[in-house]
Order: C-alpha cells, then sequence, then structure tokens
DNA sequence: GGTGTTCTCTACCAATTGGTAGACACACTG
DNA sequence: CAGTGTGTCTACCAATTGGTAGAGAACACC
C-alpha cells in the first residue's frame, strides 16, 4: 500500500530543501516548480503567494525540529542537564546528516529581520523556555558552572549550531566534511562542551 | 584637509553595508545605486558585473577582517594563547558593534557552495593556520584542554562568531540587543571559554 | 447523465533584474 | 585650442520575477 505523496506536501519538501540550501530569495517559484516538474501556478494554487509558501516551510520545518527536540526531552531524566545536553547534540548532528536543508533553514532565520526569525522562534519558545529553566536550576544547585542561564544557554546553541552546520568553514580548515569526520565533531564537541560545564 | 571619498570607495562601502544585512541576493544594483544617488550604470562602470563587485566586497572585506585580527597577533604574545583569544574576541565584539555589516558578510559566507566562502576563506588561510599552530603547540604543552587543535578551533570559532552574530536568536531567547547587553554577553563568552581552555 | 469541487494547466502581465550602447560633461595635456 | 581620458548620465534590452485570469481535466455525488 503506496500512500502517494500529495502536490502539496512534494511542493513543501522540496522548497524546504531549496530554502535551506540555496536560500529564500534565491529560489525563485519558476525553479521551483521546474524541479517539481509542475508548473509554477500549480504551487500558487496551494500556496497564494510566495510568502505563504515560505510560512508553510518555516511551519513545518519548525514542527518537525521541535518533535526531535522534544523526543529528547521525553527520553531523558528533565534534571539531568547533561544528559539533554548530549542528546540535544545527538539530535542536531544526526539532522546535519539526513536533513541539512532543515537546519539551513534555521541558520536562514539568523539573518537580521528576517520574517523567518520570527515566525521560528514564536514556535521555538517554549523549548527554548524549558531548556532555560533547566539551566537555571542546574546552576542554582552548582551541577553546571556559569552565572547566567540565557547568556550560558546562548553559547552553547552557538557552539552546537555553528559546529554542526559551518560546513564551509570547515573546508576552509582544511577539512573535507564527511560523516566521520563528522562523528569526530560531535565527539570533540561533546569534550568541549562537558569540559565548560562540569564543576568538577 | 577633507580627503573626498570617491565613488568606487562609496559604492564599496555601501555595497558592504547591503550585503553583510540584508544578504547579497537581496541586494539589486538599482536598489544600491538608489541609496548611493547615482544611477546603476555609474556602478557598472566601476565594476563589470555584479559578480565582480561581490568580489571585490569580500576582499575588502577581509583585509578589514585580516587587519584587526593582525592587530591583535602582533600586540600579544603568541605563546599566550588565552591572551590571543580574549584579543581576538575583543576585536570580533568591537566590529559587531561599529561594522556588523562585515561580520554579516562573514556569516553570509558560510552558506554551502557560496563564491563568497572560497574568496574569503583563501584570504584568511594564514590566519587559521596560524592559530591552529599555536593551539596545537599549547595542547602539547598542556597548557589547554583538548585533544584536536583544528576541531577545537572550529569549536572556537563557532562559539565567538555565533554569540557575537546571532542577534536574531538572541531576540528570541528575551534578550533585547544592546550594547550593555552586549558588554555581558561577552564576559559570559569568555568565562565560558576560559573554563572550557584552562586545564587548571 | 448532469453538476459541483478540486486541481493543473495555458496564456498573459507589470515590475524588476543584470547588462549594453552611446551621448555628454569635465579635467588635463600637447 | 584641439584632443584624450575619465566618469556619469539617458535610453534601451532580454530575461526573470511573483502573480492573475480563466480554460479544461478528473473525480465524486446525486
Amino acid at each position: 500500500m503506496v500512500t502517494p505523496v500529495g502536490t502539496r506536501q512534494r511542493i513543501l519538501d522540496t522548497a524546504l530543501d531549496s530554502f535551506g540550501t540555496a536560500g529564500v530569495a534565491e529560489t525563485s517559484l519558476d525553479a521551483l516548480a521546474r524541479s517539481l516538474k509542475i508548473r509554477k501556478q500549480s504551487i500558487l494554487y496551494h500556496f497564494n503567494s510566495k510568502a505563504e509558501l515560505v510560512d508553510a516551510v518555516v511551519d513545518e520545518a519548525a514542527d518537525r525540529f521541535i518533535a526531535e527536540l522534544d523526543s529528547v526531552a521525553g527520553r531523558v531524566d528533565p534534571a539531568d542537564v547533561w544528559a539533554q545536553l548530549e542528546g540535544t547534540v545527538r539530535v542536531v548532528f544526526r539532522l546535519a546528516v539526513q536533513q541539512p536543508a532543515l537546519l539551513g533553514l534555521v541558520r536562514e532565520a539568523s539573518r537580521p529581520g528576517s520574517t523567518v526569525a520570527l515566525r521560528l522562534s514564536s514556535r521555538l519558545s517554549n523549548q527554548i523556555g524549558a531548556a532555560q529553566h533547566s539551566l537555571e536550576i542546574a546552576l542554582k544547585e552548582g551541577r553546571v558552572k556559569g552565572d547566567n542561564a540565557r547568556l550560558l544557554l546562548f553559547s552553547l546553541y552557538s557552539t552546537i549550531m555553528g559546529v554542526a552546520t559551518e560546513v564551509e568553514v570547515l573546508r576552509a580548515m582544511g577539512i573535507e566534511p564527511s560523516l566521520r569526520s563528522l562523528a569526530q565533531r560531535r565527539q570533540e564537541l561533546l569534550r568541549f562542551l562537558r569540559v565548560a560545564l562540569d564543576p568538577v
């Protein structure tokens, strides 16, 4: 029983791919339609405008991302910050391999004033809040080194996201991205974070 | 004695601003000319094509960035990795305030397959090499914690660059970017990095 | 068989894109 | 003064952009 993938979903998938790798501005509806082997007008039937398509793509990407993050939160003891962090790193790196466009879209959002940014951040506010909260408690109980939970979380985010997605910088440093190097990167990242947080 | 700024330089400056904040694809020659109060054809007189303009802008940005980095390297004991790192962080954060577009362009480069990326990285290869080298020595002598100098440098880059430039993420976390919050961010970043590196 | 809904298509459209050709103004130099 | 670059302009251009209007196919339901 093969489930036929509807046109709408195919558009969303291909658009996420293109938006996340090439960029939103660099992706024209014509080019998108071409790679889907349909007409542009069919895209505009399902999504009234490009802006609407972008919103839909971002929403879906956010949903997937949230689901991944929540699956970590569900599996691991909420009080165990280190386990949370390790699980999150694992998820992010898996996404970097399996769905790089998803992380690419998150990066696209970081451009100042981007519409993507607002939409993504409002969707992720719960996850951000939860992470911040458990980090605060861990700080208070001395299970983690640091002063400011928010800023610490921000540093952690920057480090993880950067190491997982800054492929071009890596290349500039003479490391050709590959599965093996990615695993190694993750390992070194986890070591780095452990040292930075562990109060022992 | 006022040095009159030539049209060519004015174009470069304005283009860097726009490329670094809005993005290259989002910046049309017409819009650029409009904000310079000249005609697009004058831009195309000084730079034969948009691609050529982009290259020139990237080259100049790289020059400035390199000059800043080198000024740190010149002031500080090359063997003192921590002083090097602190100086670099200081420079990056100053640039984040004074010339955000410059860092924005560096971020623009990180998009996979970007032409900006190749051009920037080849310009910065000396600085990368030097940083990697002194990190290797520090690792060997046990003055810094870690296994792999390259990957450690990559983690450091991701953290610093992210904390300095990911303004939208910061906003998503409920921190309105301001001069004061930037200084605080830098302080927390330096603490974070110190703990992550210091073998004591 | 008729009728409405859902979907994809062809045929356009105005605006914007990067880019060309050439006229005109200006300064400097013989 | 003639002539020669240098720089900015007006006037176009073909291609591409996001988007509209409406025809027609496919399908369900009655």
